[in-house]
RNA sequence: GCUCCCUUCGUCUAGAGGCCUAGGACAUUGCCCUCUCAAGGCAAGUACACGAGUUCGAAUCUCGUAGGGAGCGCCA
């Protein structure tokens, strides 16, 4: 399983979305690993899928890791030994496999249309079988793949899983594993437009790459064992596997927009500080041996991946909160007037700190200082009619004789009206 | 349907046979402090999914059951 090389680690993901808070833990997770042990961290995008992928996600993503601090020793725009770090760009060098591959009788040109497997999926379904490649293509002659070939269909490549293999690796969150070939049926490993499948490009790259330690999503767990094959087949090194639980919503389903705000842009612009999502971050699925604030200098030293979890982590917000406040008493007043972003004076930065969790929070205390009272609410209007006239006609002229000195003021009023308490300072 | 994974307070988690009358953090509630609200301090309640078994002894080991999740895609 994992070897002596020194640990490297990788972030691998596709810009068809954005980056949402579940592969930033990863992304984390990984970075972390890499920086404890003083290793290479790598990012790769995976844009093989041209419909999807979108050069503005993958921007956004790269902009969000640097936001967060997940700096990369090799990847896009600084570059490294195994350039190019997109997919997109590697074709050639997954052409020669899957040229090895098929010279070998490892892998078959597959002639089925959508409609025809959607069909056979659905007919195994529905007797009660799993839904898998029926291995119709596998074994047509040569004579019969020139006739196809005539017809100007396109061809997928399939990879041929062997038969009555036993795939065993250690996973390194969950222990022993032990997968049958027989359950797997032959998978796809180039589309018929040419391009590579997750699979196949997924494996490869981390195994040429020179990644140590893959630290991924739980549901990658059962697809393990085809990339081992596949690994096994081109003579490729394996790297070691870690799968960590999902990262749920408040009702246990995978996270996803649904759940509300749960990309890490998201939390960005509604002004969460990178290092309190990181500190949260860090005790999801994972048991660190403090539970107080950590710099995000003092996080890897801190970050132990025998204790990463394997049950799902429910995403909480009212935790991110916490970690939000303890960011905000970390600030200096210079750092939080630019985070508040609104040119506030350095003594209302001071009056209102211990009352602001995200920027948005500062707005009504602004109003105030201002004068400029927003709309008063139900309560708030039960509260000034259950104080009565005669209170405030004292108040007007406590406040004459008190000006602006407040001590002063409510003493005055407080001898006046015999009010004390929320009677007192609530109107 | 088949294969695999998971299950400790509301939430994140500690716990790898006796240290557990199960610890911490967030949240909640109460109290203190206080010129209101906060902030801060202190305190409290709440959990081993269920059932068998192994053992002198089980949250920890085994087997079942239930519930949840993932995979079985020319999506990653």
């Amino acid at each position: 399983m994992f070897d002596s090389r020194p640990v490297v680690t990788r972030f691998a993901p596709s810009p068809t979305g954005s980056l949402h808070l579940g592969n930033a833990r990863t992304a984390f997770f990984s970075h972390l690993w890499a920086r404890k042990s003083g290793g290479r961290f790598i990012l790769r995008i995976e844009d093989t899928d041209v419909e999807r992928s979108q050069m503005r996600f993958r921007d956004e993503l790269i902009a969000d890791m640097r936001w967060l601090g997940l700096d990369w020793d090799e990847g896009p725009e600084i570059g490294g030994p195994s350039a190019p770090y997109s997919q997109a760009e590697r074709g050639e060098f997954y052409r020669t496999l899957f040229e090895q591959l098929a010279s070998h009788g490892q892998a078959y040109p597959c002639y089925c249309t959508a409609e025809e497997l959607e069909l056979s999926r659905k007919l195994q379904r529905m007797s009660g079988k799993p839904p898998r490649y029926a291995g119709t293509c596998r074994h047509l002659t040569g004579a019969q793949r020139a006739e196809r070939e005539a017809r100007g269909l396109k061809a997928a490549l399939r990879f041929a899983v062997p038969g009555d293999l036993v795939i065993e690796f250690t996973d390194a969150v969950h222990g022993p594993q032990r997968f049958l070939s027989n359950d797997i049926g032959d998978f796809i490993i180039r589309r018929d437009d040419g391009t590579s499948a997750f699979f196949f490009c997924n494996a490869v790259d981390d195994s040429v790459m020179g990644v140590t330690h893959v630290l991924r999503g739980d549901d990658h767990l059962t697809n393990t064992p085809r990339q081992l094959m596949l690994l096994d087949a081109l003579g490729m090194r394996r790297p070691g596997y870690g799968h960590i639980g999902l990262l749920v919503g408040a009702d246990g389903a995978p996270l996803s927009k649904r759940h509300g705000s749960t990309s890490a842009h998201e939390f960005r612009e509604r002004g969460f500080l990178p290092a309190a999502i990181l500190n949260h971050l860090f005790h999801l699925g994972h048991a660190s041996d403090v539970d107080g604030w950590l710099a995000e200098a003092d996080m890897p030293a801190h970050f132990r991946p025998e204790h990463l979890g394997r049950a799902p982590a429910r995403f909480d917000e009212p935790q991110l909160a916490h970690w939000q406040k303890l960011g905000v008493e970390r600030m200096t007043t210079e750092q939080i007037r630019t985070w508040l972003a609104s040119d506030d004076s350095p003594d209302f930065v001071e009056l209102v700190r211990h009352n602001v969790v995200l920027p948005a929070d500062a707005e009504p205390w602004r109003a105030v200082v201002q004068g400029d009272l927003p709309p008063l609410a139900p309560q708030e209007l039960r509260v000034i009619s259950a104080a009565g006239p005669e209170f405030f006609s004292a108040a007007v002229g406590a406040f004459d004789q008190s000006s602006s000195d407040l001590k002063q003021l409510t003493k005055l009023l407080k001898e006046r009206t015999g009010r004390k308490g929320p009677e007192l300072f609530m109107p």
